[in-house]
DNA sequence: CTTGGTTGCTAGCAGCGCTAGGGACAAGAG
DNA sequence: CTCTTGTCCCTAGCGCTGCTAGCAACCAAG
């Protein structure tokens, strides 16, 4: 029994460190860098012991995806904290979204860019999914208007911030505008004033 | 002289030929399957040829790109026509955008989603990009509030959509709500009735 | 001490983007 | 017509990828 369950432990201990290792070497040098042969070098096994805890590359991808979201839920929750207002609530977590897509940008094209085989709009959804969603979800309701489906208005806003994200990231949107466009989107979101 | 001018006629439409074989087959099984073997083969030439036209695959993707520009360009041009009023224009354009992004998905990846090496939101960006960008941007001013800088406002429109048909398209949103996802997004950047 | 089963290794496959080097062919000179 | 020069494009191959088959070593149980 307690020989079993230290087998088990070590193992999932090394599941852990793979999705680890992998997170830290897309971070540091891309994606096209996280191949299995440097991955498995880095976790100092062979190869094929990472098909042995995953499907293949793209189950690793969505490992760290998974453990992405709860970071990010994190950072959208923390930047709520402080912010007073359905207006500033609305503001800090679009900040904090677009912040997470720059500061981690390898994590994000994990979680949002790359094709990845999770189920995304579905209750078997991943919790640390979920949250995440949950989480902008929160910051939107007050600014609904009456009649609005929250859950795909909250959808709208997510591509809006994504949008930025991604065409930022690759160069197709200058970044140096990026806050005057991020406020752009929040007043569209949350009017602060009916008039000028 | 004539016979100079033969052969670079024969090699202008060679490159043609491989933009569209490209374009083609990328539209027919993904871009995963453009490999330059089997591009070299659709044209009836071998690998090297590919090369003494192209810098490399990237290169071949960014023609693609340019090409499907002018496309989008046309789409967007049309679908203004028959609108009538801010909100209608916009309304229009958002959804030829989107159209376009799920009708053409290999085309616009290689346009928008894709790493690629063109410059976009700079002088230098190819014409058929900035007139895409402008049948946009056309759309969008008369939505402008007083004070707003147009292009960013524009960009801002655009990632919104980008978001959207990205999102959409690796799955991560219910395609059968799309419809509705759009409307909101253009009710709040043209509303149609400032009170309910 | 032997046996059975697990574990993780070495080696290899098919395919990728890309390139070096040579062979065929056409154009111009004597 | 012959020879040289230069262009064009093909064959072959490099180093890499994700992934897998098959074997060797080890560990627990009888």
């Amino acid at each position: 029994m307690t020989i079993q369950t230290r087998r088990e432990r070590e193992r999932a201990e090394r599941e852990r460190l793979i999705v680890t290792a992998a997170r830290d070497l897309a971070e540091a040098e891309g994606w096209d860098a996280v191949t299995t042969r440097r991955l498995a070098a880095e976790i100092e096994y062979s190869q094929p012991v990472l098909y042995s805890h995953f499907k293949g590359k793209g189950a690793i991808m969505a490992a760290v995806a998974v453990r992405g979201c709860e970071e990010l839920t994190a950072d959208l929750r923390a930047s709520t904290a402080a912010a007073e207002g359905a207006h500033a609530r609305l503001a800090a977590v679009g900040r904090a979204y677009t912040d997470f897509g720059r500061r981690r940008p390898a994590l994000y094209d994990a979680m949002f860019t790359h094709l990845v085989d999770l189920p995304f709009a579905t209750p078997e959804a991943p919790a640390p999914l979920q949250e995440a969603f949950g989480e902008l979800l929160k910051a939107v309701e007050p600014v609904a208007h009456e009649g609005d489906d929250l859950g795909l208005l909250t959808e709208t806003f997510w591509a809006g911030l994504h949008g930025l994200v991604t065409l930022m990231r690759s160069g197709r949107l200058p970044r140096e505008a990026h806050d005057r466009r991020l406020a752009l989107l929040i007043e569209r979101f949350a009017p602060r004033a009916t008039t000028d």
